[in-house]
DNA sequence: CGATACCCTATCGAATTAGTAGTGATTTAA
DNA sequence: TTAAATCACTACTAATTCGATAGGGTATCG
């Protein structure tokens, strides 16, 4: 499971998508009403993200958010990492936050390591591929709903 | 990332599966020393992998754990359900443990759903095909030491 | 200058994780 | 028949994480 954390941020940035060709900067009130969503909370995650290079902020009165990327250059993934840490299942798995598994005798010949190398780039192929404007467009999914335990 | 107790459930499994040829049923004090694992907390997990039907044991002097099913009935996403529950990275995603997300206004129409939907899909399709026999045979898997983050 | 909004740090209760500990029940072998 | 080995079960616990809440501080605009 991921974090509530993250899928609050990853809502609050598809609002800011949605909000970005009207030209308005929405405020962190707007949007935590708006997605229901804790508003002191969103406050710290949007902070994170403007500390991470995600968003930039404008202070003061008529004051808010906004993308500092284009929404088709900031994938699920790059938020996912930044709030949640590794995607990967296993720590030896991990580029960004590699860790051997201090049991494990041999990684290189470790069962359980090799099928979840796989998870790990499926679920990489689409998280890095998949941008805020891509969920924003919605469309080509499968009609799936519900699908995985 | 999954708990260190699915990993050293899912090794130790790996290593029954593997001393089942030679006919001999390893006692918890065995796995746990070859496979790095604290004997007691294997001893739970191995007693919740019996629970669940996966395992069975045999007490006193001799005594050990078998494989109840063949290795190749039991899948890596049916020992990690039971370990950790489920595998979906939202709780509006999970077959075994559906749960709506209370903020989520409508499931339908959430993009953050939309691309975990499709995670998920990915991640089941590995999980639910993979077994403790594949993951001991080896071989098909693409030579990839660390891919994700 | 004062209202509004972001900025930042600290704190907190509940839950989860990764074990430890101790006792009981069963089987085998001497 | 009894001792030793082994699984069976329950309870506890220390540390961490999660999901916030609290309460100021600081910039900006009118």
């Amino acid at each position: 499971m991921i974090s509530q954390k993250a899928k609050y941020a990853l809502r609050a940035l598809v609002a800011l998508a949605r909000a970005e060709p009207t030209g308005q900067t929405p405020t962190v009130g707007e949007i935590a009403s708006g997605q229901n969503i804790p508003k002191k909370f969103l406050e710290q995650i949007l902070l994170d993200l403007k500390h991470h290079g995600i968003v930039a902020s404008k202070r003061g009165k008529a004051g808010g958010y906004m993308l500092l990327k284009p929404a088709n250059r900031i994938t699920f993934g790059e938020i996912l990492r930044i709030v949640d840490g590794p995607i990967a299942l296993l720590p030896c798995l991990s580029v960004v936050a590699y860790r051997r598994c201090d049991d494990c005798q041999d990684e290189q010949s470790c069962e359980v390591r090799h099928v979840f190398a796989k998870v790990a780039l499926a679920s990489r192929d689409i998280l890095d591929q998949t941008t805020i404007a891509d969920s924003l467009a919605g469309g080509d999914d499968n009609p799936v709903l519900r699908i995985a335990g």
